[in-house]
DNA sequence: CGTTCGATTGAGGAAGATCAATTAATGTGG
DNA sequence: CCACATTAATTGATCTTCCTCAATCGAACG
């Protein structure tokens, strides 16, 4: 099991609550996903015509810009499907982040002038390049813009520290199943159907990204689908039906539970 | 062991390179920490002279803001040294960041209106509390600070990266190993002396940012001194003697090395 | 229709968590 | 300033999780 700040043997020093979690922060949200959606589509539209942007139609394996490559364009992902490969000099490779519609790609780029990481399509999709100085001189002349900008940074720090919490304090089964969660969250935030979901991510890119081998993903997968959380489709094991997104979320909280009891 | 995506079982889709590594890259550069103690103390000066923020002395275990508190601040840190905590709502708490001169805080809060995680003084410091949209309008008047600002959140999210990337690849001693560089560093680049460091952070916090039990930090210091990487000071094991920081980095090589070849 | 790549599953082993005991530092009241 | 209480750190022994290695199977593809 993995450390928690809140083990009994050193009463953590900035513990609050250990209260039952409240059933709202698992549930999920139709009307909240549904405006989700619609500020997606409304930020979408507000980028295209005050920056009419340059399009450009990428396909799996597309490499929209590398680690080392010189900083000058931020990219809208209109549609499709992105990983975001961080690279270290000694060779390690880590999948730090996953991008669907309506998020930014190259923002690691600004500080140093350069990119850090790569940014590969997974799936064929559109995304919109804009220059950044063009974005910035826009900037000024509608306000709008910063505000959207900003926003899409800070939903990209604050969802990077989600991803460094679940890595830290979860379980590997539990990791998978939030994985899943999240995905599924995803696509509902995006106005799609979460009950089935295609993974566009081998085993080995999944555990990569989430901190575990490929054979602990598939384990993970395939405990999910005898527990019913999860299921396959008849052929192929990419196709991965949902039924109950918050069983998922339910899983996750299960295997923090001290020891599961039996009884009460 | 954790996973690579570089394993020999599974020849990574992605790779790129499995050469040797470049001294370079873990050679700690004088002249560039020089130039980004400069940076960052012209970035200060330009911030306080613009904006004429209001400071804040705060001391260790000062909360500057706390996740689900409505956002309105951002915070330049001067001087001193922070935490950021996340929360979830079943209770877990997770290090996700630490904060030292010339950082930011706040960011996460930008895109929901309210904080997501708590902001914790480790030390006496003084913070620049500038108001979000009065800084905005100030870079209406003053361009080079929107600059200065997506400088700062870019390199957030660079280094939020690294951590994933740290945690998902690197085995525990070798986190620990960084973990002491990546402090060092972070002092070398302030101006400050690295030879001699005080963690103002107890064993099951650097635990927890680095997603360990205090036990495992506490034998990865040992085995560290032991190997003579670090050392300790004679009373109190707060305070590091790091004689070569290089010798951390190369330690983390070390431990990624398929095997340990004796003789090669 | 064979070849290749991805996924699954099992067996064994190792890294690191947990439990526990001890020691060192820090703080507190007398 | 000292005895005592409290918290932090170390170290050892054991156990669990997950990694590693290996074999098999299914899907996709030329």
């Amino acid at each position: 099991m993995l450390s928690t700040a809140t083990s009994p043997a050193t009463p953590s020093p900035f513990a609050r609550q250990a209260a039952a979690v409240p059933a709202r922060f698992f549930k999920s949200d139709a009307a909240a996903n549904q405006r989700a959606s619609q500020h997606i589509a409304d930020t979408l539209k507000l980028l295209n015509d005050k920056l009419a942007p340059q399009r450009r139609v990428v396909h799996a394996g597309d490499v929209i810009y590398q680690a080392g490559e010189r900083f000058g364009n931020l990219y809208i992902l209109n549609s499709g499907f992105f990983k975001i490969v961080n690279l270290s000099p000694d060779g390690r490779e880590q999948v730090v982040g996953l991008k669907f519609r309506g998020d930014w790609l190259g923002f690691d780029g600004i500080a140093h002038g350069q990119y850090s990481c790569d940014a590969v399509a997974m799936d064929t999709g559109e995304v919109w390049v804009v220059r950044y100085d063009a974005l910035i001189a826009a900037c000024g002349v509608h306000p709008t813009l910063l505000t959207v900008l900003h926003e899409a940074m800070s939903r990209e720090i604050a969802h990077d520290r989600e991803s460094l919490m679940s890595v830290c304090t979860l379980p590997a089964e539990a990791r998978v199943a939030d994985f899943l969660r999240y995905w599924a969250d995803s696509l509902a935030k995006r106005g799609m159907r979460t009950d089935q979901i295609t993974l566009r991510m081998t085993r080995a890119e999944i555990g990569n990204y989430l901190g575990m081998t490929l054979e602990t993903v598939s384990r993970s997968l395939s405990k999910l689908a005898r527990d019913k959380i999860i299921g396959f489709a008849e052929k192929g094991r990419r196709d991965i039906h949902i039924p109950h997104v918050d069983a998922l979320s339910e899983f996750v909280q299960r295997s923090l539970a001290p020891t599961n009891v039996v009884l009460q």
